[in-house]
RNA sequence: GGACAGGUACCCAAGUGGUCAACGGGAGCAGACUGUAAAUCUGUUGACAGUGUCUUCGGAGGUUCGAAUCCUUCCCUGUCCA
């Protein structure tokens, strides 16, 4: 390893702990060995994870070996990492599903014929409550407690089950168990990271070093993106989609995402600040934004395509190419909170009302406000719900 | 084992016999406006029915003309004592 490859792992990370015993780790000319760890309960991968994960590919490239373990075990157990509540158990056919979806999508960025797959039932389970106890003692309760999210849990009197306190110790473990050099990941992962350190000295194994990733803010700009609180986007997601979900994001995260999800260079970023500090219209820059991304997961024209649609739907308002179509079942007049119900406009007649009598539903062009109305279509007609869905009878 | 507090809609949280499909806030949805699906403001947010019916306040029973509210019992959580 270089100095200077050293330096663009530094880069855009939060905590790097042990930096310099990684170097001269790296000298000895063996590939490092990095772990990340992968929550199988999760298997749409979304902007948020794709953060650390092109850290990894910068290892990989440097051919440094990635081991990437599947938590089955600790899944079973479920991590109350940035919970406030329990997480749920999952059942084994569960996480092999979820694993190889998981896979398929992270295959897109690591090479995966060089990574490394472990799943950390191969050796949790057979530990031995011997075993476990010894490692057990070597920690307080006040050590465990430390961590921010119980803290949390615990001022607020919601309730922490056992098996929870345990499961940094598991993660840790797997640190041991396949000799980590290096931890990866978000840093709301750093106490995780650096008990697995205590753990690993314990076992008379150097130290693992510890690289924690800034973690992206979701598209509402308050949380952290995650599948749960739906403000994520999609790795996978369509392309339309995934353009209008990055025009959604407030104006003041088009440089986060830049840095984290493009890894944009200082100077083009300086650039980005200056012109904006000097009045120009953030939205262009999210045009742009959204544009390289959408370019970076699907082609190029997928994303001018759906720059354009962006464009003609929102800002001219106008209709977009692209309209689903449904046939005309019969002549016959019908009542316009069904129709916009049974093809699936909305989610029960009570909303198609709501919406119907908020001004929501335009025929042609026309808004329709009365959710009685009977309309009779003909050929060529287009149905407007909401903002975003359109429909044209045929 | 004992004492006390609590469990309300997507989340937080008010409500202690009728006026409660349930205050308020968040989130969502829609409208206006705009520079974008940003911000702000307004409306709306159980289901079905052309306006009344059904389901909902941890579960199951009960009292009552009538229950989220009272009683019994069970389940769950927190705090304190042991």
């Amino acid at each position: 390893m270089k100095k200077e490859e050293l330096e663009l792992i530094r880069k855009n990370t939060v905590d790097f702990i042990g930096a310099d015993e990684l170097y001269s780790r790296a000298q000895e000319g063996k590939p490092l060995r990095i772990k990340y760890g992968a929550d199988p309960s999760a298997p749409d991968l979304h902007l948020g994870h794709y953060v650390p994960i092109s850290k990894l590919k910068q290892f990989q490239d440097m051919g440094h070996t990635i081991v990437f373990i599947i938590g089955d075990f600790t899944a079973s157990i479920g991590d109350p990492t940035g919970r406030s509540k329990v997480r749920k158990a999952l059942s084994h056919e569960q996480i092999k599903e979820n694993a190889k979806t998981y896979f398929e999508q992270v295959g897109k960025v690591l090479d995966l014929e060089k990574t490394e797959i472990r799943y950390n039932s191969e050796w949790s389970t057979v530990l031995s409550m011997n075993e476990l106890l010894k490692m057990m003692a070597h920690f307080t309760l006040s050590q465990i407690l430390e961590r921010d999210d119980f803290t949390k849990r615990f001022s607020s009197q919601t309730p922490i089950f056992l098996h929870e306190f345990m499961y940094p110790l598991m993660q840790a473990y797997d640190s041991v168990a396949i000799k980590a050099d290096l931890e990866l990941g978000g840093s709301d992962q750093l106490f995780n990271f650096l008990l697995a350190r205590e753990l690993q000295i314990f076992y008379g194994q150097k130290p693992q070093s510890v690289l924690t990733m800034p973690l992206l803010v979701g598209t509402d700009g308050v949380d952290k993106m995650s599948k749960s609180l739906g403000n994520y986007v999609g790795l996978t997601e369509d392309s339309v989609q995934m353009f209008g979900k990055m025009m959604s994001i407030p104006d003041d995260l088009i440089i986060p995402y830049h840095q984290l999800v493009l890894q944009t260079n200082d100077s083009d970023l300086g650039e980005i600040k200056v012109n904006m500090q000097q009045g120009q219209n953030p939205m262009e820059f999210k045009l742009d934004l959204a544009t390289k991304i959408t370019e970076k997961f699907h082609s190029t024209e997928k994303a001018m395509i759906a720059r354009e649609h962006f464009i003609t739907v929102h800002r001219k308002k106008e209709m977009p190419d692209d309209i689903p179509e449904v046939s005309l079942d019969s002549p016959e007049p019908v009542k316009i909170y069904e129709f916009i119900t049974d093809h699936n406009m909305a989610p029960s007649k009570s909303e198609a009302k709501r919406i119907i009598a908020g001004g929501g539903v335009t025929i042609n062009g026309h808004k329709v406000s009365d959710p009685f109305t009977e309309v009779t279509f003909s050929k060529g007609d287009i149905v407007k719900v909401g903002k975003r869905k359109f429909l044209r009878i045929n």
